[in-house]
RNA sequence: CGGGGCGUAGCGCAGCUUGGUUAGCGCGCCUGCUUUGGGAGCAGGAGGUCGCGAGUUCGAAUCUCGCCGCCCCGACCA
């Protein structure tokens, strides 16, 4: 490919809206050009990029047996019905001319669950792995940071179909396995946490967090064991004795007048906010449960559902807390509150003498002791883990920020259940099939590999998926012998299969050079002062310094190079 | 959805507080000459519904109201 005849519209100014380095970088280096919030155009570049990459994942894919389709976009809205998915908030939802309802595909559960209960009878047409590489539509409250998080978006999605359990573990740990490839060869380092399923379901499932300052996920690893844990999920530790309320005065409700966040009732009653209990009222199932946290922290719902054995709780309307508690919300306490079940977390039992709410508006109790004041059904560990905070194995867990570039599940038969995608065990029973789902982010690993391999020059893209292996560039293009020689290692390069770009824009040579470096090619060829010595420079991106080298070995050596690179990431 | 910020040429910005001729600047773009290894110099030029709509006023980029869009923080996140 020629320069002069390509599409390379770098920014020399940094567009304003960025403030994610990777994102600005996609931006100036023009891989990518907003259209409005969380969506964006590929440009030239940036698809070049998209489809090296899509190539590594069918490699990978392929390897792992896995088998590639493509599934509509236009998902029809009965389906979600089937899995009580059409309710799922960023749904895009739109209707046909006949007002037949769709919904653009978030993720495919359902179509492939359909294939699935229309194709896999019988215990012989397992297991299987099919997938999709696609854009998906999700309304995302809030896109932010180019393609981390759009309204649509690249995505492998890949679904295995199993007879049992013991057989979803070899088909999950081959997909994982594939995965480890995958962002390897990406030049990804990730780290695999374990997480919560969100919307999708089901049970066991990991993240592939590529540890970042710019990630929007927060993942804590626990500093003995290495294990790491997204924030949703995390466990604490920490051994806790109950404390008693001996020498604590009785607890006294005083008057607290519209003091109903932590703030405002600890500021009146100049107490630390570590000393306040948060009394938070929800529904699971059809039982309520009142969970109390330290005043500084937050409940994790997530973990407390699962402390539970619900798959979700809600906050109970405001409403709810009036009838059961006899206050507005802010005043809620677990001093004579009844047809609650009280879930305390663990740490509260180190201290006693809360603060708690009055269940009276405008009141809160002083001096409030579990074991004395009220009684606690049960200690667990509810509340969201921070940095610092004990882990369960005796260590330390220690805070990170990640994006999330991968995110695998066992969903077990949490579809083919309710979608009745059954087959015949070969002895004559019918039973679910049972279902993983393996989804990896495209786009956003674009995005992943940028904030991780810059400078302040530009981006430096591995070999594996730099836009251009190779970039020729012509220092003075108005000079014939520059150009000639520029040219014949073009064309020497692009018949050894080396992905080379030929600069022989009438820039000038600067522009050129900073061209190159802020979009990122590997591998440099200057063809310009030496010339008329026969020789070239050729200078990889990450390195300060280049090297003249004899025409004559420049090209296979430049291929030799490539090829050298190629093999490291294959 | 809550909080904050912004919307003036392709990009980055000034002007708005205190309304007043033809709305500026830098980069980019076009033409010419010179230059040609780290975003060149000089000269000339094109490019604007000042986000949209109402209102106030003799007069609105500027003041008021409504709407729309974009960014950041939070909530949410498959």
């Amino acid at each position: 490919m020629r320069a002069s005849r390509y599409f390379l519209p770098t920014l020399r100014e940094v567009p304003a809206d960025a403030t994610v380095a990777s994102h600005r970088l996609l931006l100036r280096g023009g891989f990518i050009r907003q259209q409005s919030a969380g969506v964006y155009n590929y440009l030239p570049l940036g698809l070049r990029v998209i489809e090296k990459i899509k190539s590594i994942l069918r490699q990978e894919c392929a390897k792992a047996n896995c088998v590639e389709l493509l599934m509509p976009t236009l998902v029809p809205f009965e389906l979600l019905e089937e899995t009580g998915r059409d309710k799922v908030e960023v749904l895009f939802p739109t209707t046909d001319r006949t007002g037949r309802r769709f919904a653009l595909g978030f993720t495919h559960e359902e179509i492939i669950t359909d294939i699935a209960r229309n194709y896999l009878h019988s215990y012989r047409d397992l297991p299987i792995t099919l997938y999709q590489i696609q854009t998906k539509f999700r309304d995302e409250p809030r896109p932010r940071a180019g393609l981390i998080r759009g309204k649509e978006f690249i995505m492998l999605d890949a679904y295995s179909f199993d007879p049992d359990d013991a057989h979803c573990d070899v088909s999950y740990d081959r997909m994982w396995h594939a995965f480890d490839e995958m962002f390897r060869r990406l030049g990804l380092e990730t780290l695999v946490c374990e997480a919560e399923a969100g919307d999708i379901g089901g049970g066991r499932n990991h993240e592939f967090m590529v540890i970042t300052e710019a990630g929007e996920d927060s993942v804590l690893r626990d500093d003995k064991t290495g294990i790491a844990a997204n924030a949703e999920r995390c466990d604490i530790g920490g051994n806790y004795s109950t404390v008693g309320h001996d020498g604590i005065p009785a607890a006294e409700l005083v008057a607290t007048p519209n003091a109903r966040s932590v703030k405002e009732v600890t500021s009146l009653l100049a107490v630390d906010s570590h000393r306040l209990i948060k009394t938070l009222l929800v529904r699971a199932g059809d039982r309520n449960v009142a969970a109390l946290v330290r005043g500084d922290r937050d409940l994790n719902p997530h973990k407390l559902a699962r402390r539970l054995g619900v798959e979700r709780v809600a906050m109970m309307e405001s409403s709810d807390v009036q009838r059961i508690t006899g206050a507005d919300v802010g005043f809620a306490g677990p001093i004579g509150l009844s047809g609650v079940e009280i879930i305390a977390d663990n740490e509260l039992q180190a201290q006693n003498g809360y603060v708690v709410g009055g269940n009276v508006n405008d009141k809160h109790f002083v001096n409030a002791c579990h074991g004395r004041d009220f009684k606690v059904d049960r200690w667990e560990d509810i509340r969201v883990a921070l940095d610092g905070d004990p882990a369960v194995s005796g260590g330390v867990l220690r805070e990170v920020r990640g994006i999330e570039v991968g995110h695998i599940f066992q969903l077990g038969t949490k579809y083919s259940g309710s979608m009745k995608a059954h087959f015949d065990d070969g002895e004559g029973k019918e039973k679910p099939i049972v279902m993983g789902c393996y989804g990896l982010g495209v786009s956003r690993s674009l995005q992943a590999v940028v904030e991780v391999y810059n400078d302040e020059a530009g981006i430096i893209w591995p070999m594996s998926i730099a836009p251009f292996e190779v970039v020729v560039i012509v220092a003075n293009a108005e000079d014939e012998s520059q150009m000639k020689a520029g040219e014949k290692i073009y064309f020497d390069l692009l018949e050894q299969g080396v992905d080379v770009l030929l600069d022989d824009r009438s820039e000038r040579a600067g522009a050129k050079f900073k061209d190159a470096d802020l979009i990122g090619y590997p591998l440099r060829v200057v063809c310009g002062r030496g010339i008329p010595e026969g020789k070239a420079e050729v200078k990889w991106r990450h390195e300060e310094r280049g090297e003249d080298m004899p025409l004559e070995e420049l090209g296979s050596k430049v291929t030799n190079w490539v090829q050298n690179e190629r093999t490291k990431s294959a």
